[in-house]
DNA sequence: CTCATTAAATTGGGCTACCCAGTTAACCTT
DNA sequence: AAGGTTAACTGGGTAGCCCAATTTAATGAG
């Protein structure tokens, strides 16, 4: 005879994954922090005088911490005691990032976020780019010119060309928010897009980029940018069906 | 007589923050996925037997795992195994999210960032947003003409308006990424902003923005909401010289 | 009384060992 | 061969212990 667990009503198909313990204890600490009895200096409790409040063991207290720990959270000394170094504690959905199913309609929304961010990122680069900093975005430009083979190389390359504005924009946050996407999309669907056949049109697509913000001219960075995606998509969309 | 540490030469003062077990365990998961040992939909080896190769304990193991776990790279199931739930594991830097200093020029930055992101929101938002959307986007409004005190609520209806338009964009990930920075600017920095002076003109820059989107049009909705961004910071700058 | 030294308490880091519940797979019965 | 039972395996969680770093209080010399 099984345990009878208690799931009267409602759709037995849904999997109920059960809540770990350590989630419970984020939330205590957001809870914590929400209610302002914890603000951004403080000290947190002692383990041992947590673990005896929350009727958790010491271990899954630590697991609650060192998750919020790595995300720049909760600072821990050693010997001294938990710091919070935040004004809130994030939501789950802004602590475990995005989250992005591997399908194209993701693929999709990947690609409008990054035109939003590139194409400013373009826009500044025209205007701040150092010399360096614009020989790094040629490069990639170049390489992708002389080798024809190896669709895998070339994908680094177009990463790298991207990468490389985004550097260009002077902005930490725009840089790294790209960064982020520009990661994810080659994660989530480069695979999924049309073969070796249509990486001839990047070069086309990439050269106007490149010009723009060489000639310095913001606007028209800003618009080669938006023709360049705008091109791939069309070629993304008229292959779509294919498949 | 003290434990001799050997920290021979070098600058003394630097804060040699000792790495935990669980960042080099994390390590050794990166390098595991990034030659290739472990692909997308993997199970994991049982913790007794990563304690044994690693030579950690299981609590460390775990540390480590949770926090991958939190990030959704990771899958545990109880009674059977942990799962890879991504292409490859993240940098640090991505792991820890962006991680932003508290000054005026990191505002600045993520303001940057925001105005990309949420003009494109806007844009799409006039063409796509339900009626129910553009009632979301409106209360704030209408709460924030009839109240005429209280900063901090004022405050919450300006983060309200905003994360409205990034939601009605119909792009998750767009809507992610702007909530992100919408949250880490409400943390960083809003405290330092012009104080409640400068909060009527507030109605007057979100007001258009609203009317654009009400209207459905795209191009009018980026418009004011760039014209929003641009009359803000400027008196952004005008009162940085006061301070 | 003041200040530097020293000793004791406190705190996080880490490990070992154990128990539990869900899953899986082997095995036996029919 | 099909079905049910059992045993092995796996992650979830707990308890208790030791260590090193840090702070704090006690203590001693001037």
């Amino acid at each position: 005879m099984k345990t009878e667990k208690s799931v009267p009503p409602g759709d037995p198909f849904t999997p109920v994954q059960s809540v770990r313990l350590y989630e419970t204890i984020i939330e205590q600490i957001a809870t914590l922090v929400r209610e302002g009895r914890l603000a951004n200096g403080d000290r947190f409790p002692p383990e041992r005088q947590l673990q005896d409040k929350w009727r958790v063991s010491r271990p899954v207290l630590r697991e609650a911490f060192r998750a919020l720990e790595m995300q720049g959270i909760v600072e821990s000394r050693p010997g001294d005691g938990r710091y919070l170094r935040a004004e809130r504690i994030p939501s789950p959905a802004e602590l475990r990032g995005l989250r992005l199913s591997d399908n194209r309609e993701t693929l999709l929304q990947v690609w409008e976020a990054r035109q939003a961010l590139e194409a400013r990122a373009a826009s500044l680069a025209a205007v701040k780019a150092s010399r360096a900093q614009l020989a790094a975005i040629g490069r990639p430009l170049r390489m992708l010119d002389t080798m024809t083979s190896d669709a895998y190389r070339r994908s680094d390359f177009n990463l790298e060309f991207h990468a490389a504005i985004a550097r260009a924009s002077g902005n930490p946050v725009l840089e790294q928010v790209t960064l982020d996407l520009l990661g994810r999309f080659h994660e989530t669907g480069f695979r999924d897009l049309p073969g070796p056949g249509d990486w001839t049109g990047l070069q086309a697509d990439h050269q106007p980029v490149y010009d723009a913000i060489a000639a310095g001219d913001p606007g028209a960075a800003e618009n080669a940018v938006a023709a360049h995606f705008h091109a791939l998509r069309e070629r993304l969309d008229g292959t779509s069906e294919r498949g």
